[in-house]
DNA sequence: CAGCTTTGTCATCTC
DNA sequence: GTGAGATGACAAAGC
C-alpha cells in the first residue's frame, strides 16, 4: 500500500486529498496535492474520487506530520490527526537524514521517506531495496516482496553508480536544517551535503554525464533479467506486467488517469504486492531520470536537481534557443493533458534510452516517472533556477580572470587591458560549489574555448546581453557573463572539460613565474598565439587568420555586418594591426636581406670587372711597348740607311724623321723637332686646360 | 652566461 | 587628412 504524502504546505493549508482507490481490491492511496498537480489530473482525480471510490477521503493532513497513514487496512496505519503540522514529519525526517534532495513534490517526499523509514511496506520495500545497495541499508529492512522484486537489496542497476552510498549515507544525517528551504537554498543544500559527504558536485556531473543514460539502459535491462532469474514469483506477475506492457504498447503515452486506473483495477488482488514490485522500483527507476543510481537520495537527487538547473540554465543560455522550453508552451501545459504533457516536454526516449518500458514498466510507472523527473520537478520553478543563476554569477570568479590575463600581459598594449580587479578567491570558494554543480565543469575556459576555436576563435556571435556585459569588462556582471558562456559551454560541450588545466590555473599566472606561464601555454595554447588567444577570450567570432589577411572592404564589412563590441572592435583591429605589420616586418627583412644579398652580388660581379679590365689593361700595355720596340727599331733602320748631301750616313742621335701633311717625309734635325714637339705638347696642354 | 639570430611589436616615415 | 605599407629600433625568446 503506497502512501503518497504531500511533503509541504504552503502555509496556507493545501488542500490534501487523499484518493483511496479501491478498485478490484487494489488499493492506491495517492495523496496528492492538489494545487500541485495539474488541472486535468486534479479534476480527473476529484472525479474519480468522489464518484467512484468509496474509499476515498477529503482528509486533513495526517497525524503522521504529512506521512500518516490514514488506511485503516495498514498495519501501521494511524489515524490522521487534524491538529499536525503540516510541513510534518516527512519533511523533519528527510531532513534529519541529511537528504540532499529536498522533496518538492509528494511523490519525490514519498520516494525519499520510504527510503529513509525502511519500511516494511511493500512500497518501501521496493524502493528501499532499489536504493539498499547504495543506501547502506537504509532500504535493507525492505519486506520480502520489495527485494523479491528487486531480486534483493543487490540491485545491480545501483552498484555501480553508488561510490558513496554504503560508506557515506551515515554521515548525511549530519546537517539537519532548522529552516524551511527555500528554493533557493535547494540547490545549496544538496551541494552542502554532497560536500559534507565528499562527493564533489563536479564528480557528480561526470559520472552522471557519462554513464547516466547508457547505466540507465544497461542496468535496466539487468534488472530485468536478474528479476526474471531471482524471482521465479515475478514471473506469475510478469503475465500481468506484460499485459501491463501490452496495455502500455496500445495506449502509448496517451493514456489518461482512466486509462491508468483501468489498467490497476485490472490488476489481481493479491498482485497488490506485485503492483508495488512492479511500480515501485520503476518508480524509483523513474525517478532515476535524476537519479541515477541507487543512491539517489544521497547522490542523485541532487544530481537529478542539478542536473535541471544545468539543464535549465542551458536551455536558458542557449543562443539559438534550440533547447529552450517555449514559455507558451510551458505556461500552457497545465492546460494539457497530463500524459500529453509529460510527452511533450521531455522525450522519455531521450531521458531514459534503453528504457522504453518494454521491460516491466506499467504506464503508472510511466507516467509518474515522466511527471516527477522532470514536469513536477520542472514545478522548481524558475527562480531557483535564476537564483542559481545569480550565485553561479556572484561566486565564480571565472575567465575575466583570463581575459585580464592575457590583456595583462606585459607585452601587452594596445589598449586592451581590462584591468579586471578579478577575485580568484571566488574559485576556491566552497560556495562556488553550487555552480560548480549547477553547471558541470566550471573552470573550464580552456574547454569552452578550445572547440571554439575551430574555423573561428570565438565560436559563436554573442547576444546583445552578454555584449553589454562585455562592455562593462571592469564590472563585476563582465565576470558574470563570462560565467554564464561559460556555463552554456560546459553544459554545451561539457564532455571536453577533459582539458586539465583550469581557470583557476590562470589566476595564479600574475604571481608565477614567466616560465610558468609560459609552461602553462606550451601544454594548453600551445599553438595560439597570443592575439589568437586574447580573440578567444573575448570570443572574436573569426580566426586571425581572418582578420589579418580579410581584404579591407571585406574587413570593414565585416565589422559593420557583425554586432560586436567595442572592446572586440579594438582587439580586431589591432589583431589587423599587427598582423599586418608582422607580414610587413617579415616582408621588409626578406626585402632587406635581399637587397644584401644583391648587393653582394653586385660586388662580386664588380670584383670580377674589375679583374678582367685589369688583365685588358696589362694585355694593353703590353701590346703598347711591343709597338714602341717596333718603331724605334724600324727608326733606327730607317736612319741607318739615309745618307747626307755628302753621302755619309745619317746619325740617328741627331736627325730625326718627320712626317708632314702632305704624306711627304722629312729629315729634320732633333734639336727643331724637339723645339716643335714641346710647342705642341704645350698647346695641348693649354687646350686642355682650357676645356676643363 | 654571453653573444648572436629570429621574431614580434611599436613608432615613425613614406606613399 | 587618412590609411596602408615600409622601416628603424627595441625587446624577448631561442640557440
Amino acid at each position: 500500500m503506497k502512501y503518497l504524502k504531500p511533503w509541504w504546505s504552503d502555509g496556507g493549508g493545501l488542500l490534501h486529498l487523499t484518493v483511496l482507490l479501491s478498485l478490484a481490491g487494489l488499493h492506491l492511496d495517492l495523496d496528492l496535492d492538489l494545487y500541485l498537480l495539474l488541472p486535468p489530473l486534479r479534476d480527473e482525480l476529484l472525479l474519480w474520487g468522489g464518484q467512484t471510490s468509496p474509499a476515498y477521503a477529503l482528509s486533513p493532513f495526517p497525524a503522521s506530520g504529512g506521512w500518516g497513514r490514514a488506511d485503516p487496512l495498514h498495519p501501521k496505519g494511524r489515524e490522521p490527526d487534524p491538529a499536525a503540522e503540516p510541513e510534518g514529519q516527512l519533511l523533519r525526517e528527510v531532513r534529519t537524514l541529511g537528504v540532499p534532495f529536498i522533496p518538492r513534490t509528494h511523490v519525490d517526499a514519498w520516494l525519499v521517506h520510504s527510503v529513509v523509514a525502511g519500511d516494511t511496506d511493500g512500497a518501501h520495500g521496493l524502493l528501499g531495496a532499489a536504493a539498499a545497495s547504495s543506501a547502506g541499508g537504509v532500504g535493507a529492512s525492505a519486506d520480502g516482496g520489495g527485494q523479491a522484486a528487486l531480486g534483493g537489496g543487490g540491485d545491480p542497476r545501483a552498484a555501480p553508480s553508488s561510490p558513496l552510498a554504503a560508506g557515506e549515507e551515515e554521515k548525511a544525517p549530519a546537517e539537519p536544517t532548522a529552516q524551511v528551504p527555500d528554493a533557493s537554498g535547494r540547490a545549496s543544500q544538496e551541494n552542502e551535503v554532497l560536500r559534507a559527504t565528499g562527493h564533489s558536485p563536479q564528480q557528480e556531473e561526470n559520472e552522471h554525464s557519462v554513464s547516466a543514460q547508457k547505466d540507465k539502459s544497461l542496468q535496466q535491462q539487468g534488472d530485468d533479467e536478474t528479476k526474471a532469474a531471482d524471482t521465479p514469483e515475478w514471473g506469475a506477475e510478469k503475465t500481468t506486467d506484460t499485459r501491463n506492457e501490452r496495455y502500455l504498447n496500445e495506449t502509448d503515452t496517451s493514456l489518461s488517469l482512466e486509462d491508468l486506473l483501468q489498467l490497476l483495477s485490472s490488476q489481481p488482488e493479491n498482485s497488490m504486492e506485485g503492483i508495488s514490485l512492479g511500480d515501485i522500483p520503476l518508480l524509483s527507476g523513474s525517478i532515476n531520470d535524476g537519479m541515477n543510481s541507487s543512491a539517489y537520495y544521497n547522490v542523485n537527487c541532487s544530481q537529478a536537481v542539478s542536473h535541471d538547473v544545468n539543464l535549465h540554465e542551458a536551455m536558458l543560455l542557449c543562443p539559438d534557443s534550440t533547447f529552450r522550453r517555449d514559455p507558451v508552451g510551458r505556461t500552457s501545459q497545465p492546460q494539457e493533458p497530463f500524459l500529453q504533457l509529460n510527452s511533450h516536454t521531455t522525450n522519455p526516449a531521450q531521458t531514459l534510452p534503453g528504457t522504453n518500458l518494454t521491460g516491466f514498466l506499467p504506464p503508472v510507472d510511466h507516467q509518474i516517472r515522466n511527471l516527477t523527473s522532470h514536469d513536477l520537478l520542472y514545478d522548481l520553478d524558475i527562480n531557483i533556477f535564476d537564483e542559481i543563476n545569480s550565485m553561479s554569477l556572484a561566486t565564480e570568479g571565472f575567465d575575466a580572470m583570463e581575459v585580464s590575463h592575457l590583456f595583462g600581459e606585459p607585452d601587452s598594449d594596445s589598449g586592451l587591458s581590462l584591468n579586471s580587479s578579478h577575485n580568484s578567491t571566488s574559485v576556491t570558494n566552497p560556495n562556488s560549489c553550487v555552480c560548480d554543480s549547477a553547471i558541470g565543469s566550471s573552470s573550464d575556459l580552456e574547454s569552452l574555448s578550445h572547440h571554439a576555436l575551430e574555423g573561428a576563435v570565438g565560436g559563436y556571435y554573442p547576444e546583445p546581453s552578454k555584449i553589454r556585459h562585455i562592455d562593462l569588462s571592469s564590472d563585476s556582471t563582465f565576470h558574470g557573463d563570462l560565467a554564464f558562456q561559460h556555463i552554456f559551454h560546459n553544459h554545451t560541450y561539457h564532455l571536453q572539460s577533459s582539458v586539465p588545466e583550469s581557470t583557476s590555473e590562470s589566476f595564479l599566472w600574475p604571481g608565477k613565474s614567466q616560465k610558468i606561464k609560459s609552461r602553462y601555454l606550451n601544454d594548453t595554447d600551445r599553438n595560439l598565439s597570443r592575439d589568437e588567444r586574447r580573440a578567444k577570450a573575448l570570443h572574436i567570432p573569426f580566426s586571425v587568420d581572418e582578420i589579418v589577411h580579410m581584404p579591407v572592404d571585406s574587413f570593414n564589412s565585416m565589422l559593420s555586418r557583425y554586432y560586436l563590441t567595442d572592446l572586440q572592435v579594438s582587439l580586431i583591429r589591432d589583431i589587423r594591426r599587427r598582423g599586418k605589420n608582422k607580414v610587413a616586418a617579415q616582408n621588409c627583412r626578406k626585402r632587406k636581406l635581399d637587397i644584401i644579398l644583391n648587393l653582394e652580388d653586385d660586388v662580386c660581379n664588380l670584383q670580377a670587372k674589375k679583374e678582367t679590365l685589369k688583365s685588358e689593361r696589362a694585355q694593353c700595355n703590353k701590346a703598347i711597348n711591343i709597338m714602341k720596340q717596333k718603331l724605334h727599331d724600324l727608326y733606327h733602320d730607317i736612319l741607318s740607311r739615309l745618307r747626307d748631301d755628302e753621302g755619309r750616313p745619317v746619325n740617328p742621335n741627331q736627325y730625326a724623321l718627320q712626317c708632314s701633311h702632305d704624306g711627304s717625309i722629312l729629315i729634320v734635325p732633333k734639336e727643331l723637332v724637339t723645339s716643335g714637339y714641346k710647342k705642341e705638347t704645350q698647346k695641348g696642354k693649354r687646350k686642355s686646360e682650357r676645356r676643363n
